[in-house]
RNA sequence: GCCCCGGUAGCUCAGUGGAUAGAGCGGCCGCCUCCUAAGCGGCAGGUCGCAGGUUCAACUCCUGUCCGGGGCACCA
């Protein structure tokens, strides 16, 4: 409908003559939708904008739009208004032909097509796979998915892929963590290192390994422990004596048998984060191996590249790329003294990896925490010859649980570390995927759990599906009846309802399609949250003024497709956030 | 010190350079012989952190500043 508006106002643009807009003034004309009713169904800016340059007064300027305007059948009035907005006011079939695009779209209402193809990978989650995932990744779960939705929703060709750190430190000390517990199954007694992972998953990961391996992989205590370093509770280095751990690992068990308890433990920890994600709809495309950067040679690649473009040098015995000459704040090692390269070379041959796949936008969905990391990686693509604003990196802000209004205590070190798992347990996927895209994704949450398990109108779950399951109801209620529907003659009808409550839900219903155009523009998935809120309130309160099954068949078929043009939308809108609508409460 | 994100109603937050800044919760007052009251309506509640600037128009853009959160490795 705001093409529509959008094209009149462009050819009356197109019309007027020059001694009244002189030829190559540029303007941007933007029509909107009007926060008032008396203001007509849509306003336009343009008389204001060009005001001054065709030395004119906006409201004089407008009066010579408003007389080029095509005439359409579709617009019953068109007023100017203040300071200069030309406001339209749409004829009740101009809104009966959009609910009846509705019904005839279904599924695919609100659907867009970009002016040229573009395709795009969303990376999200992307959480080391050393522990099962805790609220923060659900957040970041929630986000990416449905941004990916969103922005295939709005016509974009996209990917969801999960980037697993298969191939650094953090890794080795998962494997250390699990070897140790082993050990400590098959009956040896040692410490556990302080900067181990001390979740009791790693125990049952052990555990596993052990009904697996036999004893194969045991070694005496005495041997493991062996002129280690002290660890930190005795005044050591923690890192140091982790690390040492690793070491020791590898020399007695030899290279295979630790690539064993290694993947072993990986491959636990990667088959939960999937079943978690997949039980909380949540999914990929391609789970993408770092070690495969290296065994690929993309790594090798993206450094050639650099060094072709001469953004590489030497010093102290490491590689370094010249960061600042792209706006990072310092130079970072790629290949270091030693030889290995570092977990940065890594990121920016994925990153270039993304690009030879051919994707035009990379959408990096990160905790608040990597923000650093932007800059560098972008950084890193521009240094190669890519543009670096195709990188996209929405940070996701923490997440803070509340119950009863007493915050809840999190983190990894303190013992009531909570998982996505335990979230979802507690308060059902529907009111944990929607309270996470409530809020915009720079804006901290707080995630109350109370209200999310209330079965109340404070919830605003309930309220969404709610609407949707009234508008089933009906229809229940309808065929009780024994009352037909019928949907052509409703929507060939829909021009005679007048009811104020009418015209708000027609124009709540057929925003729909430039909400997603405009939360997929912004990239901001809690958009259709706050619209999907508005569409119910429209339809709870219409519902609450008016009665939909009445005597006259022709009004009763009239509203009842409206309403289920509503719950149409309600339906769409709910299935990008991966909330169910459910036919009854 | 530098970088990122916030600061809008008592609380939690929306707000794509436009008209009188919105919603939910909380508070107060109303609405079911009627399609689910898991709902609806009304009232009260604001110097949009502060100061400049750009603009026909600034909560929105720019600069500075104060406050809160996060980040600044040859870790991953």
């Amino acid at each position: 409908m705001k093409q529509l508006i959008e094209q009149l106002v462009a050819s009356a643009l197109a019309a007027l003559p020059p001694d009244v807009l002189p030829e190559g003034l540029s303007a941007r004309p933007e029509v909107e939708r009007t926060r008032d009713a008396a203001h007509g169904d849509f306003a336009c800016n343009v008389a204001m904008q060009l005001a001054r340059a065709a030395k004119r007064n906006p409201r004089q300027l407008a009066q010579a739009i408003i007389a080029a305007l095509p005439p359409s059948g579709l617009v019953t009035k068109v007023e100017i208004a203040g300071p200069g907005f030309i406001n339209f006011f749409l004829s009740p079939a101009a809104y009966a032909a959009e609910i009846a695009r509705v019904h005839a779209e279904g599924a695919d209402y609100g659907r867009g097509r970009l002016a040229k193809p573009a395709r795009a990978l969303v990376e999200f989650v992307s959480a080391n796979p050393t522990g099962p995932l805790h609220v923060g990744h659900g957040r970041q779960a929630a986000v990416g998915m449905t941004l990916a939705s969103l922005l295939a929703y709005a016509g974009y060709d996209v990917a969801r892929e999960y980037y697993i750190n298969d191939a650094g430190r953090q890794m080795d000390i998962l494997a250390v963590s699990t070897w140790l517990r082993y050990l400590e199954a098959c009956g040896e007694h040692l410490p556990f290192p302080a900067n181990g992972y001390r979740g009791d998953y790693v125990k049952d990961v052990a555990a596993r390994l052990l009904a697996a391996e036999g004893e194969a992989l045991r070694h005496p205590a005495t041997a493991v422990l062996a002129a280690l370093p002290p660890d930190e509770p005795q005044g050591g280095d923690k890192d140091a004596y982790v690390d040492a751990l690793g070491l020791r690992a590898r020399h007695l068990l030899g290279e295979s048998g630790y690539r064993r308890v290694f993947d072993f433990a990986l491959g636990i920890m990667l088959a939960d984060i999937r079943e978690d994600l997949g039980q909380f709809g949540v999914t990929f495309d391609r789970w993408f191996s770092e070690r495969t950067l290296e065994t690929d040679g993309a790594i090798d690649r993206a450094l050639a590249r650099l060094e072709r473009q001469g953004q590489v040098y030497v010093k102290d015995g490491a590689t370094w790329f010249h960061a600042t000459a792209f706006g990072d704040e310092k130079d970072r090692v790629v290949v270091r003294e030693n030889g290995q390269k570092t977990y940065f070379a890594s990121d920016i041959a994925y990153h270039l990896e993304k690009r030879e796949r051919g994707f035009d936008l990379l959408v990096d969905v990160l905790g608040a925490d990597h923000h650093g990391y932007v800059a560098r990686v972008r950084a890193g693509l521009e240094a190669m010859g890519e543009p670096g604003d195709c990188l996209e990196a929405p940070l996701i802000q923490f997440v803070s649980l509340f119950r009863g209004g007493e915050k809840v205590p999190m983190g990894k070190r303190e013992a009531q570390f909570v998982t996505l798992r335990q979230l979802r347990a507690e308060v059902g996927n529907d009111a944990c995927r929607l309270f996470y895209l409530m809020r915009s994704h720079d804006q901290p949450l707080d995630f109350d759990l109370e209200l999310a398990k209330s079965r109340s109108s404070d919830n605003p779950v309930y309220y969404i599906q709610y609407a949707h399951a009234r508008v089933a109801s009906v229809l229940r209620q309808l065929a009780d009846r024994g009352l037909p529907l019928d949907l052509d003659a409703g929507c060939a009808a829909v021009a005679t309802l007048e009811d104020p409550h009418e015209r708000a839900l027609m124009s709540a219903v057929t925003r729909w399609p430039e909400v997603v155009a405009l939360a997929a523009a912004q990239r901001g998935p809690h958009m259709l949250v706050h619209y999907l809120r508005d569409l119910a309130n429209a339809f709870h309160t219409y519902y609450n003024a008016l009665s939909f099954i009445v005597d006259d068949a022709g009004l009763r078929n009239a509203r009842l497709a409206l309403v289920t043009a509503a719950q149409q939308v309600l339906k769409n809108g709910l299935g990008l956030l991966g909330v169910s609508a459910p036919e009854s409460m």
